[in-house]
DNA sequence: GTGATTGCAAAGCGTTTGCACCGTA
DNA sequence: TACGGTGCAAACGCTTTGCAATCAC
C-alpha cells in the first residue's frame, strides 16, 4: 500500500475516526493525485474503485482530512474549492493553469519582506500566501496553455 | 464628488455603459471602502443611500467593475466572494483578519524567487499571488484578534 | 451490540436568469 | 423613442442537514 494511504488512514484512527471503504477510496484518489481536484471530481474518481460511494460522503471526508492537516484547499483565480495533499513545513504553491498540477516551494526571501511591511504599515503579520500560477513543462510541450490563458 | 467615484463612473460611460442610481450607490460604497466588502455588505451599505437598490443589480454591478478593472475579488482563508478598490501596477495586498481592512504593498523581491523556482520545475510562471494577513494597527489596540484568531 | 458512518432526499444558501417595467441617453 | 438597466420571482448549482439503514469495532 502507498506510504501516504497508509499514514492517513493511521491519522484518522488515531483520532477515533473509523476506517470504511467510502474514506479509503476518497484518501487514495487524494493521496496520490499529483493536481488539485474538486469535491465532484474526488467523488468520480474515487467511484471508479468504490461505487457505491456517495457524494455526501465525500464532503464529509473531506472535512476530515482537512481538519488533520492532510489536505488542503487551493485557492485558484477561477474557484477555491479544489483540494492537494498538504504537506509538512511552511511551503508555497505552484500551479499548472492547463493542469492545475502542483507543486510545492519554499519561499526563504520573504522573511526580509514582511518585516519591511510590518513597519511600514503598522500591521503584526500572522500568516502569509505565495502562490505562482503558469504552466508545467509537460503542458508547455502540449501547448495546452493557449486553451487556458 | 470623490475623484474615485467621478472616475469609475467615466469609465463605465466611456465603456457605454449608462449611469444609473443604482450604479453610483454602489461605486460610492466601493470607492471609498477600506476593507473588503462581500455582495450583501456592498448591498446593505448601498441601499443606505438608495433604498429601492436590488441584490442583484449590485450582482450586475460588481461584475461590471470587475470587468473594468475598477476592482479585484479578493481570497481569504474564510472566503473568496468579498471586492476591493483595485490600484494599477503590480501590487500585493495586507489583509486585516479582524476588521478586513486592506493595505497596498510592493513586493520587489520576487524576481529572483520566481526565476530559482521556474528553473527547478520546468514550470513557466504567468502570475503570482503574495497576500500577508494579521491584524491592522486599531485591531490590534483594540485586542479585536482574539476574537478571530 | 452499539454507536459512528453511510447514502438518499430534502433543505439551505449564494448566485444567476427570465421577464416585464422603467429610465438614461 | 429605443434599448440598456432594473427589481422581482424563480431557477440553479453546490453544499449541508435529517434520517433510517448499515457496518466497523
Amino acid at each position: 500500500m502507498d506510504p501516504r494511504v497508509y499514514e492517513w488512514l493511521a491519522r484518522l484512527q488515531k483520532n477515533g475516526y473509523r476506517l470504511t471503504e467510502s474514506r479509503r477510496a476518497v484518501i487514495e484518489i487524494l493521496a496520490h493525485s499529483e493536481r488539485t481536484l474538486n469535491p465532484t471530481e474526488v467523488y468520480d474518481l474515487a467511484r471508479q474503485r468504490y461505487d457505491s460511494l456517495g457524494l455526501v460522503t465525500v464532503y464529509r471526508t473531506l472535512a476530515k482530512l482537512e481538519e488533520l492537516g492532510l489536505i488542503q484547499q487551493v485557492h485558484q483565480p477561477d474557484g477555491c474549492e479544489a483540494y492537494i495533499a498538504a504537506v509538512s513545513g511552511h511551503q508555497h504553491l505552484l500551479i499548472c493553469k492547463a493542469c492545475n498540477k502542483v507543486e510545492y516551494f519554499q519561499g526563504d526571501k520573504l522573511d526580509g519582506l514582511v518585516e519591511r511591511v510590518e513597519n511600514e504599515s503598522g500591521f503584526l503579520v500572522q500568516e502569509h500566501w505565495l502562490q505562482l500560477f503558469g504552466w508545467c513543462s509537460k503542458c508547455q510541450q502540449n501547448g495546452t496553455q493557449v486553451s487556458r490563458s
